[in-house]
DNA sequence: CGAATAAAGGATAAAAGTATCCGAAATTCG
DNA sequence: CGAATTTCGGATACTTTTATCCTTTATTCG
């Protein structure tokens, strides 16, 4: 479904969400220690996810990741479609690479409302909306 | 969604159930001439098929993989299973090591059913009543 | 300023998925 | 039988994903 690196973007982002009352900015060690993922790796993947915009950094002692203003507005799909790319969940689900509801593969109909509902609500999940606890 | 081999297969069996007028055997050279994927790939995917009795073969000249009586009851869900194996569609969207009802992910109640109805819709996707004309 | 800290970024390595090559085994047909 | 055909099976190469290593840059604080 999705990429090992989508899933722990998704992990990260929700940990952070989670970790809102200490109003501190949240390290890539802390969050590897607590997700159980690999710090280096993980680290790539916020670094991608800060350098769109999605999240936010600071460098420096104290420094590390946390949820800016403007990043409330961003949604689970946000960051799969920065992750994983636009195409993972809007692509033929057989890879057709002409594939829409003119020219359907032979299963494009009968899963087009399944992916459209997986858009949707991921698409409902803000960030901001997690940081006050309800997670979509 | 589905691996490359996984949707290879998939259109293969599918394009199999087409061609059921012709009562011969189908190459797998038709077949990726047709599909338009690489032939020696999708040799593997359809022997991996066979070996598991998901579909027929027979070698030698006109020979070929074809669809048995037996194979009628396989679905495209015993398909994909086969081929990206059961966790593809079973396990953790956040790939949790443990989760389920009990011990949920974040995620695990908002896309449980929408997981569950792609299981079911593959599931009821009978090759024998393909070979009858109804997709699914 | 200088040391310590933590993200940013480049380079590389390991693993999994995708693809190709080639010979072996089975079957058909002359 | 012998040649041709087609699946079967092992080995290998290429590509992408996953993971690690190490240096640079920015920031804090004494």
């Amino acid at each position: 479904m999705f990429t090992k690196s989508c899933q722990y973007a998704i992990r990260a982002v929700i940990y952070m969400t989670e970790q809102k009352e200490s109003l501190k900015n949240i390290g890539v060690k802390e969050m590897a220690d607590s997700l159980q993922v690999p710090q280096q790796f993980l680290a790539k993947i916020l670094q991608q996810l800060s350098k769109h915009n999605l999240i936010s950094s600071v460098k420096g002692p104290n420094g590390g990741f946390y949820i800016s203003e403007a990043n409330g507005k961003v949604t689970l799909l946000d960051i799969v479609e920065c992750i994983d790319g636009k195409a993972a969940l809007s692509s033929c689900i057989l890879g057709m690479p002409k594939c829409d509801s003119e020219h359907p593969c032979p299963l494009h109909h009968h899963f087009y409302g399944s992916r459209e509902g997986l858009k949707t609500t991921l698409s409902s999940c803000e960030i901001g909306e997690m940081l006050n606890g309800k997670l979509c």
